[in-house]
DNA sequence: GTATCCTGTAAAGAGACGCATTACAAATCA
DNA sequence: TGATTTGTAATGCGTCTCTTTACAGGATAC
């Protein structure tokens, strides 16, 4: 049934990554090219994993790309899906 | 290697979905909830597909969310490693 | 061959978001 | 206590989604 909220990519760089890392934030933000600001917004789920960002991510971290966006992509998706909305009907194939 | 461009989601919408369908762009776009020329531009490459976008084209279309928001970031990601970068050192774990 | 339909696209505007810069206050830690 | 680290806010720029409105070209039908 696929239903269990993914979590924010933020999530698991703050509490799993950078743990792992060693790292501070300010130290991870500037390794990564952005500021730390910004860093710590992601970290707090308070913006997303652009194609960038992912990028920059999978080449600090040793990982094949898209792993980041893709969670991304999951969330906003989940995320979407609890927006209450009104149904659109299905459509058929032409005859 | 995954060394192939993937396609954006309009050009799949433009040549499979709609012609299956055997709708015109603009009554697709009123089914769907949104306008003619949006519905244009995505089918044209010159917009993207959110999540928003995704749910609706899921239940219009009788598959499970996520296809088409997947395929973006796909095509993002490609997108974005044809940009000429600079390079992020790899980060070793902590000792 | 004129009228109708469909299409792509452009302009303008609203709203959201990514990201930078700067700044400050709270927390951690030496 | 003093230095480092952190979250966050304000401001601003650029970009993107999506709407509304409009127009011009192509196709179809009479």
């Amino acid at each position: 049934m696929r239903m269990h909220n993914p979590p924010h990519p933020g999530e698991i760089l703050k509490e799993d990554v950078l743990p792992e890392l060693g790292l501070t934030v300010g130290a991870f933000a500037a390794h990564l090219g952005i500021t730390r600001p910004h860093l710590s917004n992601l970290l707090n789920q308070h913006a997303g994993i652009t194609a960038e960002m992912d990028i920059r991510l999978s080449e600090a971290l040793g990982q094949p790309p898209g792993l980041w966006i893709r969670m991304q992509a999951a969330y906003d998706l989940w995320q979407a899906e609890q927006q209450p909305r009104q149904h659109i009907a299905p459509l058929h194939v032409a005859a």
